[in-house]
DNA sequence: CAGTGGTCTAGACCACTGC
DNA sequence: CAGTGGTCTAGACCACTGA
């Protein structure tokens, strides 16, 4: 048997959801119907339903029955500052960048700590690994979705005796309290990565299977040296990441208010068994 | 039963993983072993063992058992261009920047076709949807592993009539090209999303479970108008893209070589069930 | 309530690996 | 060859949902 059975299931399935017999938000055969169909055992069934499950093609509900996943409409982080105007990370520039997209912004679980600095932490800060460093942390919501967490490191020297080492939010955004501590912020590395949730991300973002997460990284530096590591981490089903470098024609300048379909290897919608 | 006995094992299993009693390349407890270990059905073994590698922690192995996955160095991408010397894309600017990392560039399965340009592409080229493009793909390998798959389009009337259109590579990259057809690459936008792989990219990349791809759309200008779209696709276990912007202090300007863990939320390792 | 997916068992045969 | 994971079956009981 070249093809398991459970395999030219999945991709039958497959093929129904990609030529549109089954849409978003339909629901799939019960797993009974489908073991009739196929002359195979619920077992049989279930393991072609999971290979979908794992790509984040379909979702099940509990005495429901399993559904086609809906598509998402991304919401575009701009990564990229514009001069004059750097982008902050827990402050105001969040929260206004998405009012102004008419959407409605929350910050939960504020949490503001002394931690020992990590090996990737220390490395970016260009400490010694184990020093302390001011943490704060922070979990973001739009429209009353969970849409991201973001975690702030500070090297002690900097943030000691400030009121970053103290909980509740900067007046006027970290930069520019930075700034007024002598930390003029000139320029950042950003590095990012992607990889399937852990435990607390994926109870937090309610990520659905098949779903992973982008890991953004910045790295702040004033004129001298690192000032600020911060790591984003959005839900990859609902963000995308946007850079603008050089100046784009005028009318290219804003961003794409109803984002086309999200990218493939155009030609072939088909998926990984 | 609050926790399911299949993932009670998982737990314990990524317990040892991430405490170091089962270290990367180590062959886990065979399924009989843990069936009996556990008082479990083998089934529920493997629903366990199915939940790690969706995670892509652990490699199973036919005939040989199941491995706890190997640590990546992963490759940095440095994706902002520096002044003066822009970042190609087909061309010579990818060749000689991995050469400058140590490593070993080809390229694989060079293809120029005209297509219908689709939705999303359309829209990054500001031409109606389904009009002609120069389409040219490439496949990318470092050190003899798949790396990266792009694919670029061209507006019909730029690329038309010239090497474009035509296969081969470009002799000083395309980017030289387009400027001396008129069309001066002064912008640009990137996208970045991830999701998993599909199965053209499942295949060519080799890729184990539980290992997203990064998708990078990035959107050329000249003064005027988009002259290029392209979408560059990486294996998110050996690759993260990076962004400099604004002039970094002169010590850090440059990659880091060994780059640290790659990033989760520090202080937490436990990974979703 | 009937129907759904979630969990679990106890078997079976196969393909592949290293010895 | 014996041991591994890969596939598959035919049952069972449960928790959850909507009517």
């Amino acid at each position: 048997m070249p093809e398991p059975k459970y395999q030219r299931i999945a991709d039958d399935l497959l093929l129904q959801i990609d030529q549109g017999a089954l849409r978003p938000g339909d629901r799939l055969p019960s797993e009974p119907e489908l073991s009739e169909a196929y002359a195979a055992s619920r077992n049989t069934v279930r393991l072609a339903i999971a290979s979908l499950m794992n790509r984040g093609l379909v979702v099940p509900r509990q005495g429901l029955g399993t559904f086609v996943a809906e598509e998402i409409i991304p919401y575009t982080v701009r990564l990229s500052a514009e001069q004059g105007s750097q982008e902050g990370s827990q402050g105001g520039a969040y929260v206004s960048a998405v009012k102004m997209a008419g959407r409605n912004p929350e910050i939960l679980r504020f949490v503001v700590e002394v931690q020992h600095a990590a090996d990737d932490v220390a490395e970016r800060l260009d400490i010694p690994a184990g020093e302390s460093v001011v943490v704060r942390h922070a979990e973001r919501l739009i429209d009353g979705q969970p849409w991201s967490m973001l975690t702030s490191y500070y090297p002690m020297d900097i943030a000691s005796g400030t009121p970053l080492e103290r909980a509740g939010h900067i007046a006027h955004g970290a930069i520019r309290l930075l700034a007024e501590l002598g930390h003029e912020q000139i320029s950042y590395r950003d590095e990012i990565t992607a990889r399937m949730p852990d435990l607390t991300e994926y109870n937090f973002f309610h990520l659905p299977g098949g779903v992973p997460i982008i890991a953004v990284d910045r790295t702040a530096y004033d004129a001298q040296r690192p000032i600020r590591f911060t790591r984003h981490i959005y839900p990859a089903d609902r963000n995308r990441m946007a850079y603008d470098l050089g100046t784009l024609p005028d009318r290219y300048a804003g961003l794409p208010k109803q984002p086309p379909r999200p990218p493939g290897r155009p030609g072939s919608t088909q998926r990984a068994s």
